[in-house]
Parts: structure tokens; sequence; C-alpha cells
DNA sequence: CGACCGATCGTCT
DNA sequence: GACGATCGGTCGA
């Protein structure tokens, strides 16, 4: 077995957002509460880059109740209820007063897969249950109460355990649903393992 | 396969 | 009072 190896602030604390969003490809989401454990390995991202990204909740430096935790220390959970229904979980980066964010948009999953069926009232395990940022935090577990946990801690990590998705394997597009952020909707955000199941967005060509 | 639609509620104006 | 960093279902070509 290849030595887990927990990601602390000298991972999340790097300036470059669109780098880490990168480098979080292929790293292990692992999350444990109540004793039910459950994992998944990261493949699909995308980069917030605070304020001057339109396309961010922290553009303009915009600090409101719902943000503030984007503005803190790096390596803390951000998540925050989207539509009403779906609560989405962001990983936050840089240093503090740098509201940087990284999407977590589907995880191909490892371990716990019956307490994700459970928590998603799915009946059987397909790429529907972890792909796509709502389906993701429904699986793992996590709720806007979890906004503010630190990514090192017990409850919630991300660790590296040797995997590493190969260059080729590696896609880029322009981030999803965020039309309303004028340019920057075209910027080259959105990381991907190219033709794994449990990325989302069309179908089409992730080749 | 693409277009559209309803669900549902915390956050901000 | 309006509006989403979404999802899953339905409808029609």
């Amino acid at each position: 077995m290849a030595e887990i190896k927990k990601l602390d602030y000298s991972f999340y604390g790097r300036k470059d957002v669109v780098k880490i969003a990168r480098e979080l490809l292929g790293k292990v989401v692992v999350t444990e509460f109540n004793g039910q454990r459950t994992s998944g390995r990261i493949v699909e991202t995308e980069a917030y880059n605070g304020a001057v990204d339109r396309a961010s909740h922290a553009f303009g430096g915009r600090r409101t109740r719902r943000t503030e935790i984007m503005f803190g220390d790096a390596g803390t959970a951000y998540v925050y209820l989207c539509y009403g229904i779906h609560h989405l979980f962001n990983v936050v980066t840089n240093e503090k007063d740098i509201p940087h964010a990284i999407l977590i948009r589907g995880v191909e999953p490892l371990e716990g897969i019956p307490v994700m069926l459970q928590r998603t009232g799915k009946k059987r395990p397909d790429n529907t249950l972890t792909r796509g940022p709502g389906n993701v935090s429904k699986a793992l577990g996590l709720l806007t109460v979890h906004t503010g946990s630190s990514l090192s801690g017990e409850q919630v990590f991300i660790a590296d355990d040797g995997y590493r998705p190969r260059k080729a394997e590696i896609g880029v597009s322009p981030r999803i649903g965020v039309d309303y952020a004028g340019p920057d909707a075209e910027l080259p955000y959105r990381f991907f393992v190219k033709g794994n199941e449990y990325v989302s967005g069309p179908r089409a060509k992730a080749d």
C-alpha cells in the first residue's frame, strides 16, 4: 500500500490557485462522520481566482457572511447552498485575506459506497453517485455546517496516496455554469481527468 | 441528444 | 423580493 499523506498548509497555502486546482486531480477526499467513512478520488475541479474573478463570490473583494471563510486561512472548507438544494464543496487556498477557492466537481468513489448510497437515496452505484458538485457533497455528507472545517483534520481531509494522473490524461476547459461572469467565463480554469465517467458536463468530447 | 423546467431556501439588495 | 458555481426528469426531433 502506498503511503497516505494528508495535505497541509504547505499545499493549500500557495498562491497559484489554478495550479493547485490542477494538482488536486488524483488526490483523495475523505470524510468520517459518526464513524462512517467515505472517500473518493478527485477527477474534476474548478479554480475561482478571488477578487479579480467575476465568477467568484468574492469578486471585487466582496466580504459577506457567506464569503468570509474564503478570506480566512488556506486549507479550510467553503461549503455553500446553491439553488436552495445543493451543498457545493470548495477548498480555500492562498494566504489569509486572499479569497481563492477551488470547487470539487467530481470524484471517483473509493470507500464507503454503501453509506454514499444511503445518503443519496440511490439504489445502485453508478456514475451519477459522485458526478457533479452537488452529488459529490451529498455522497460525502458535506453540508454548509462544515464550512470552516480544516482540510487536514480528522473529520474531513484531502490526502495524497501517491497516485498522479499522467499529464496527457488531464483536460482543461472553461468553467461550467458561470455565464454571468462575462469575459471571465472563458478562462481555462476547469481541470478534469479525460474519459473518467465521474466528470460532469456534456459527454461529447472529453477527449 | 438538446432544450426546457421545477424544486427550494439562504443570502444580499 | 430576486437570484443562483445544480440536478434529474420530461418532451420533442
